[in-house]
DNA sequence: TCAAAACCATTATACAGTATAACCATAGAT
DNA sequence: ATCTATGGTTATACTGTATAATGGTTTTGA
């Protein structure tokens, strides 16, 4: 499974045939997707140890730097819907690595576990090195400054 | 029940509520989420009146750009599966913009129709629209630096 | 005080995007 | 001529995202 993956482009520059993408390579919206997707693909095959993805490292990193978040808050800082958010915590919870609390009767506070913190410490160390190889592609003054400008993008829809 | 229920949050800061987010903001995966979920939203709402999804207006301009390419070869360039470009080949043709011709006994080259043609006109109109916005939001150098940058993070999968 | 309004979590559902496997037919290579 | 690789297609599954509807709870303000 090493060698001849997908439709084998052994005779094209970059695995997606960079070529004859005309106009497309200067649209933002498109440049911006393709990337996201490479980045979440390395992100994926480096976490796949801890079995976490994106949404659910994203989640639990939420949850720690806010011990007894309230899931609707925790929606609005993700930028989610709370329907989905609900089989996400069911799915963390019954790999026991965050717990419910109510809060009154209609809000529940969530926490991560001890087990939840301990795998988010192999997580991070694991994301350390999945951030350094991006540090590392495009330069820490350009990380920098690329992080600045997506933060703008993304008011775009306010 | 007829009283439209709001879960509306117009009254936040950010729609999403940007405070909490920890670590999260310094993620690039992260923040390049974020930035291309909103872009893609004002694409869509953008080009609502033409009916296009970025995918489907990323392969029209791919056409445009390449009259008669071979399905295998459009895929290859915008790194999609070739058993997901079938539906959407299908989904276009049914509209009338696009149409597969065979080329030899198993290949098809691929072609905008004139009513296709037409309509990408109209979208691409729609589109510089768009891309104004955005080049209004971060500056047109800028602009340039973030695509060779996100260039760069595409081929982390390489 | 108490009814209306707003809020929270949940379920159900739908759709787009992405991925893999299996299949058939055909072209290319030896 | 046979074997292999290729191109297109179907089927299928899973993730992510979006909306509507529901039950229960808190908040409100008349």
């Amino acid at each position: 499974m090493t060698t001849a993956r997908r439709d084998d482009p052994s005779d094209l520059e970059s695995a997606t045939d960079a070529g004859a993408l005309g106009p497309l390579h200067a649209y933002v919206g498109y440049v911006l997707r393709r990337a996201q997707i490479a980045v979440f693909q390395d992100f994926i095959r480096t976490l796949a140890g801890v079995d976490l993805r994106p949404a659910q490292f994203s989640v639990l990193t939420l949850i720690d730097a806010n011990p007894g978040i309230v899931q609707s808050r925790a929606c609005s800082a993700l930028g989610i819907q709370k329907a989905n958010f609900v089989p996400m915590l069911q799915e963390l919870e019954k790999r026991g690595l965050t717990r419910r609390v109510p809060v009154d009767g209609r809000s529940n506070g969530v926490f991560l576990t001890a087990k939840g913190r301990a795998l988010l410490k192999r997580a991070r160390s694991l994301h350390d090195r999945h951030h350094a190889r991006i540090t590392k592609l495009i330069g820490e003054p350009e990380q920098r400054r690329l992080i600045a400008t997506l933060d703008r993008l993304a008011t775009l829809g306010e």
